[in-house]
DNA sequence: CCGATTTGTATTTTT
DNA sequence: TACAAATCGG
C-alpha cells in the first residue's frame, strides 16, 4: 500500500524519516494525526517493525483510540500489540507489572483530587498547622509541581531550610508520601515519578522496556513536564528512535507544569535531531487562520512560523457585541437555528468558554429553544458521589489498607458508624501501626467501643469479607451488582425514592453499562484493570461523537478537536484573558496561545461574542471586550449587523426574534387529551403559566416530565397524571 | 448518631 | 452564586 499519496513534501519526510530523533513542529490543523498514523502503519507494514515495539503516547485516551482506529484502517490488520496510552495509562501498565520492586503492592489504588484532599487535611492535622494558613489544595499544588519538577521532599526541605512555611509544606509532603505508601496508593503524579523510580531502581525492568521500544511516538508534546520528558528521554536512550510532535503556538497547561523549555531540550539531547515544520493548514478557511495568525503574533516567546492554507477565503468572523450573558446565549441560539435552515447540523457546532460557569446560561437558553446540546467537562460523571462511592467499595476491595476508600463508605449507606466511633478506631490504628481495616477484624481489641457501634461494624466487615471472597467468581458486572446489593446501596435509593435518588440509580445504571463496555472491549481485564482506566478516564474521553448534539465545552477541552462553526463566547478582560492573568506577562501570552486553540478550532465559520454586562459570583459588572478581539485587524471581521440586511439596529435583531419565539406561547386552551405531551411541547400550568416539556421519563405506571418555564421559575419535575397542566396549541 | 440549617468561603484550566 | 463545611437540635 501507499502511504504517501496525498500527503504534502513535508509530510512525507515525515513519515518516511528512516532513523533517529525526529521533532515534528504541527501547526493548527495540519494534519499531524495524519503524519502520525501514516507512519507507523508505514513502520509496521514496510519496514516490518512489530506492532509490539511501538509506543504512542497521546493527550487524551480518546486520542489514543482513534489513533488506533485510524492505523488498524490503513493496514487492515492486528495492531492490538501497540502500546497506545497517556503518558498516565502507560505507567500504571508498566507499574502493575513490577511496582513491588519499589515495596508497593501491586494492587495499589490511585487516589483522585478528592481522595488528596482528604489525605492532605490529615497530614496538616497531624502535623498541628493551622489549616487557615496552610490550604490543602494549594499545598497540593506546590507538592505536584515538586513533583513534576523530580524535586523530592528530602531536597526541598534541605533547600528551605531558614523558610518556616516551605519547610513545613516540605514536612507536609513527606508525610503525605508516607500516608500514600500506607494507603498502597498513588496520585496521577505518583503514576509517573514511580515509574521513574522503578526505572531507577532497578535497571533490568529499565532495560526491558528499552528493548521493547523500538519506535516511540509522542504527540502534544509542549504540553509534557519535566518529569515525563526524563520518562521518555529514558525510555528512547537505546534506540533513539524517537517522534514527537508539538507546536509551541499550542502549549496551554503551563499551569500544570508543561514546560516548553523540552522543546528546546530535545535538540540537545538528541543530537541530530531531524527537525519537520507542516506550515500547511488543512482546517480553516483563510479569514479564520488569519485572525489566529494575527493574535497569536503578538506573543514574544515563541519559534516564528508562518501557517498558511489553500482553502477558500471563508466569510469574515463575526464579532458580536451583546447586552449580558443572557442575549449572548440567545444570540448563539438564533445564529444556530439560522444556520440549520441553511444546512447545518447541531453536530457542526461548538460553544467553547473560558471557565466552565459560563455554561448554564448556554444550557438554560438551548433548553427553553430545544436545541439538543452535550456539555463536556463540568461536574464528571466519574466525580459523582454515587459513582465515587462504589468506586471506594471497589477500590477497598481491591487494596484493604485504602484507609481513605475505607473512611468513605463505611458509613455508607448509613449504618450508625459515627465520628466517634470512628475517631477511636482511628487512634488505635495509629498505635498498633496497621490499617483500619486490618484492626476492624479485632474489634475487641480496641478500647471504649460501645456494643451497639461494634454490631454495625462487625456487619460492614461481614459484608467486605464476603466480597472479597467472592471478587474473583464473577464478571465485574456481576461483582458491581452484587457489590451494590450486599451493600444495601441500591435499595436505600429506592426506599429515598426522590428525583435526586432516581438520577442517582440511573448514574449507577451508566456505570454498569461502563463495566460492560469494558469487558467487551477488554476481555482479559480484571477489576484492578478496570479501576485503573476508569481513573483515568478524562471528559473528552466519555464523550460520544457522532451524536447529533451540539457541544459546549471549555478551550481547554477543545484541544485537538474542530468544528465546523465556532462560537467563542465570553471574550472579555478579566475573563478571557482571566483577571489572575491580567498583571502577568507570561499568563497573559498563555491566554492568548488559548486563545489562538479557540479561533483554530473553527472550520467554515467563527463567531467571537462579549457581553457588556457580566454577573460573575454573584456580582455583576461592566467588562470591557478582550484585548484579543482588538488584536484582529478590523478589516477582517465583521459583526452581523454589517452582513446582514436587517437594518441597522442590531439590539433590534435580537429582539425580533425574541418575540417571534414568545409569540408561538400565546395561549390556546385545548382539550387534548394529556398523553400526547412529548418533549417540546408547551404547556400552560395552573400556577407557573407556560412552559416547554423538556425531558420525559418513565416512572411506574405515571410519566415523570421535566418543564422549562419561564424565569424566574425556570426548570420544575412533575408527574403527568397529578400536575395541573395543559397543552398550548402551538403556532 | 443523624439530619437540617446556617454559615462561610472560594471561585481557571485537568491527566 | 453555589457549594461545602460547621453547627445545632432532635
Amino acid at each position: 500500500m501507499d502511504y504517501i499519496s496525498g500527503l504534502n513534501d513535508r509530510q512525507k519526510e515525515a513519515v518516511l524519516h528512516p532513523e533517529g530523533p525526529l521533532l515534528i513542529l504541527a501547526g493548527a490543523g495540519s494534519g499531524k494525526t495524519r503524519v502520525l498514523t501514516h507512519r507507523i502503519a508505514y513502520l509496521i507494514e514496510e519496514r516490518k517493525i512489530f506492532p509490539g515495539n511501538i509506543l504512542a503516547i497521546t493527550f487524551t485516551n480518546k486520542a489514543a483510540n482513534e489513533m488506533k482506529e485510524r492505523v488498524a484502517e490503513l493496514l487492515g490488520g492486528d495492531i492490538g500489540y501497540i502500546w497506545m496510552g497517556t503518558f498516565h495509562s502507560i505507567c500504571v501498565r508498566i507499574l502493575r507489572q513490577d511496582i513491588d520492586k519499589i515495596g508497593y503492592d501491586r494492587s495499589f489504588s490511585i487516589y483522585d483530587r478528592d481522595d488528596q484532599i482528604t489525605l492532605m487535611k490529615e497530614c496538616i492535622k497531624e502535623q498541628n498547622l493551622n489549616k487557615d494558613i496552610y490550604k490543602e489544595r494549594s499545598i497540593l499544588g506546590n507538592i505536584s509541581s515538586l513533583k513534576d519538577a523530580m524535586i523530592s521532599p528530602d531536597t526541598y526541605i534541605n533547600q528551605n531550610y531558614n523558610d518556616y512555611y516551605r519547610r513545613n509544606v516540605g514536612e507536609l509532603y513527606a508525610l503525605y508520601q508516607k500516608k500514600l505508601k500506607q494507603n498502597n496508593a498513588l496520585d496521577f503524579d505518583d503514576l509517573i515519578i514511580k515509574t521513574l523510580e522503578l526505572f531507577r531502581a532497578d535497571p533490568m525492568v529499565l532495560d526491558y522496556y528499552q528493548k521493547k521500544f523500538k519506535y516511540i511516538f509522542v504527540d502534544e508534546f509542549q504540553d509534557t513536564n519535566k518529569s515525563q520528558y526524563e520518562l521518555i528521554r529514558l525510555l528512547a536512550d537505546k534506540h533513539k528512535n524517537l517522534c514527537v510532535v508539538g507546536d509551541d503556538d499550542q502549549s496551554i497547561y503551563k499551569f500544570r507544569g508543561a514546560d516548553i523549555t523540552n522543546i528546546l531540550n530535545f535538540e540537545k539531547d538528541f543530537p541530530n535531531t531531524k527537525i519537520i515544520k507542516l506550515e500547511q493548514n488543512y482546517r480553516s478557511t483563510k479569514n479564520i487562520l488569519n485572525v489566529a495568525n494575527h493574535v497569536i503574533k503578538n506573543n514574544s516567546e515563541r519559534k516564528d512560523k508562518s501557517l498558511w492554507t489553500d482553502n477558500e477565503e471563508g466569510n469574515l468572523v463575526v464579532v458580536e457585541t451583546l447586552p449580558d450573558s443572557q442575549e449572548e446565549a440567545y444570540f448563539v441560539a438564533n445564529m444556530i437555528e439560522k444556520l440549520m435552515v441553511e444546512g447545518y447540523k447541531p453536530s457542526d457546532f461548538a460553544i467553547l468558554y473560558r471557565t466552565n460557569a459560563q455554561s448554564r446560561t448556554f444550557e438554560e437558553v438551548f433548553i427553553k429553544r430545544g436545541i439538543p446540546y452535550k456539555i463536556v467537562g463540568g461536574l464528571r460523571f466519574y466525580d459523582r458521589k454515587e459513582i465515587k462511592d462504589i468506586l471506594a467499595y471497589l477500590k477497598l476491595i481491591q487494596n484493604p489498607v485504602d484507609d481513605i476508600s475505607l473512611k468513605r463508605i463505611i458509613n455508607v449507606p448509613k449504618r450508625g458508624i459515627g465520628n466517634a466511633t470512628m475517631g477511636k478506631i482511628e487512634q488505635y490504628a495509629n498505635e498498633v501501626g496497621e490499617s483500619i481495616y486490618s484492626v476492624l477484624q479485632k474489634l475487641d481489641d480496641i478500647p471504649d467501643l460501645s456494643t451497639r457501634a461494634k454490631n454495625s461494624i462487625k456487619g460492614f466487615v461481614e459484608i467486605v469479607n464476603n466480597l472479597m471472597r467472592i471478587k474473583e467468581q464473577m464478571s465485574i458486572k456481576d461483582f458491581i451488582e452484587e457489590v451494590l446489593k450486599e451493600t444495601n446501596y441500591i435499595k436505600e435509593l429506592e426506599k429515598q425514592d426522590d428525583i435526586e435518588s432516581r438520577t442517582r440509580l440511573e448514574n449507577i445504571r451508566e456505570f454498569i453499562s461502563v463495566a460492560v463496555d469494558f469487558e467487551v472491549k477488554n476481555p482479559e481485564g480484571n477489576l484492578e484493570d478496570f479501576l485503573a482506566t476508569v481513573s483515568l478516564l478524562s471528559d473528552v474521553d466519555k464523550t460520544e461523537d457522532l451524536k447529533n448534539t451540539a457541544t459546549m465545552l471549555t478551550v481547554h477541552s477543545a484541544k485537538g478537536l474542530e468544528f465546523p462553526v465556532v462560537f467563542l463566547v465570553g471574550m472579555e478582560e478579566g475573563l478571557f484573558p482571566i483577571f489572575r492573568a491580567l498583571d502577568n506577562e507570561s499568563e497573559l501570552e498563555e491566554e492568548r496561545r488559548l486563545c489562538y486553540v479557540a479561533i483554530t478550532r473553527a472550520q467554515k465559520l467563527l463567531f467571537i461574542t462579549h457581553a457588556k454586562i457580566r454577573t460573575i459570583y454573584g456580582n455583576t459588572s461592566y467588562s470591557l471586550p478582550s484585548r484579543f478581539i482588538d488584536e484582529i485587524p478590523k478589516n477582517l471581521i465583521t459583526t452581523t449587523e454589517e452582513s446582514s440586511n436587517l437594518g441597522n439596529n442590531k439590539r433590534r435583531l435580537v429582539n425580533i426574534v425574541d418575540r417571534t419565539k414568545r409569540r408561538k406561547n400565546n395561549t390556546v386552551k385545548s382539550q387534548e387529551n394529556k398523553d400526547k405531551v412529548q418533549v417540546g411541547t408547551k404547556v400552560n400550568h395552573k400556577k407557573w403559566g407556560i412552559g416547554t416539556v423538556v425531558q420525559i421519563k418513565n416512572k411506574d405506571e405515571d410519566k415523570e416530565l421535566v418543564i422549562a418555564f419561564n424565569e424566574p421559575i425556570g426548570l420544575k419535575r412533575l408527574l403527568l397524571s397529578i400536575a395541573p397542566i395543559e397543552i398550548v396549541k402551538g403556532d
